[in-house]
DNA sequence: GCATAATGTCAACACATGTTCACTTTGCCA
DNA sequence: TGGCAAAGTGAACATGTGTTGACATTATGC
């Protein structure tokens, strides 16, 4: 039972993550990390890098775990939540940015290192999205209609909410951190297509 | 009146230009590229590199313009070929990914670092990608039923089309390049998506 | 409280990086 | 054809890089 020690190693291994996740929420991409810089911004010496992570790599995919886990979470306890009779798509909309601006820095990561120049962090990280799009689709397959569609139109048109739902989270990672209109805009137009997608439904044919 | 002389020295500044989308291509971000091996894949020396460029991003804001370029020659070509009647979806998705085949270079650069770590090369890619939309948005406004949509709303519809593409896109990208199955598929499921789109078209009712 | 493993330090290495300056070569235009 | 600007070269620089090994300092479980 190799029971995970917590002493002060512990907070400086997280330390050295968040220090990761900040330089890259500032603009850096992963790929172009410095090992020194990142210890010098801790205050340990570099050497000691390696009393916590293998390599840089490894780092990374400790943020990619880490970061997967915030988003999981999230789907988690939208899912415990009752859902709202009204306005179903609207508050899920707002739920969703609330949540995104309180883990900044884990969507940050994500949307940078997801097309970013690190093979196995991108391989990660699609297939936690890919996960996830799974996941919204079987959920999907419980309401009224939408439970005779196929898996695969499921799947498609959960990919197609994913998809808006990126673009969404792009606009608000890149707008301001308090810009509350711009925020509001946002939602307003990503709420607006989710309902045009939705209205799309009783309309489908499989073909 | 600068004309600007052809002789080699154009062509060696081509030569670091594809040198840097080819590396991009083959995983590493843009701002992770090193000078020196860039001017050694070309064969030539460290510090002629400045002959061509004045730095690095500048090198960069070469390659975003010449992306955007590509995307905007592929928009044009489009509006002139007459739209065909029939399956007018397919074959536009289809169109599209044989474009983006025949140009996976400049697809490439510009998913990379859209999201990348200079935030120039976003901010420019960004601001092309926000023009598509918007004259994807006043083409569509061509159509017989979309006439009668306010602006707003053709913006609407516009990024969320762009958003179905641009998740193909990473799709087509990421995966081999020759594997003519998955292309098919790719192609089947965006199709399916923008179906249900336009399905929705009619049942729209701005708020 | 002591032994022990975990963290952290220090000095040093071999090498890669961007950029400088003065120089040579090339090719075009008058 | 001679001149001149453009393109390419070479040596040298100051710094930054990842990684090594041997050593010091913690803290924690027994």
């Amino acid at each position: 039972m190799t029971a995970r020690r917590a002493g002060r190693g512990e907070t400086t291994r997280k330390a050295l993550m968040d220090a990761a996740l900040r330089q890259v929420a500032r603009g850096r991409s992963f790929d172009a990390l410095s090992l020194r810089k990142l210890t010098q911004s801790v205050g340990i010496v570099p050497t000691a890098f390696y009393r916590h992570f293998e390599s840089m790599e490894a780092l990374g995919l400790a943020l990619v775990d880490e970061s997967l886990r915030t988003l999981r979470r999230m789907m988690r306890e939208a899912r415990e939540q009752p859902v709202p009779h009204e306005q179903v798509i609207r508050s899920s909309v707002t739920t969703y940015v609330h949540y995104l601006q309180a883990n900044r820095l884990h969507f940050h990561f994500i949307m940078r290192e997801r097309f970013g120049g690190v093979a196995t962090l991108r391989q990660g990280i699609h297939n936690g999205i890919q996960l996830f799009v799974s996941e919204l689709a079987t959920d999907m397959g419980r309401f009224p209609v939408l439970d005779r569609w196929s898996a695969g139109d499921l799947r498609m048109i959960a990919g197609l909410i994913v998809a808006a739902v990126t673009e969404a989270t792009d606009l608000i990672l890149n707008a301001p951190e308090d810009d509350a209109d711009a925020e509001a805009e946002i939602i307003n137009t990503t709420t607006r297509q989710l309902r045009l997608i939705v209205l799309a439904v009783p309309q489908w044919r499989s073909s």
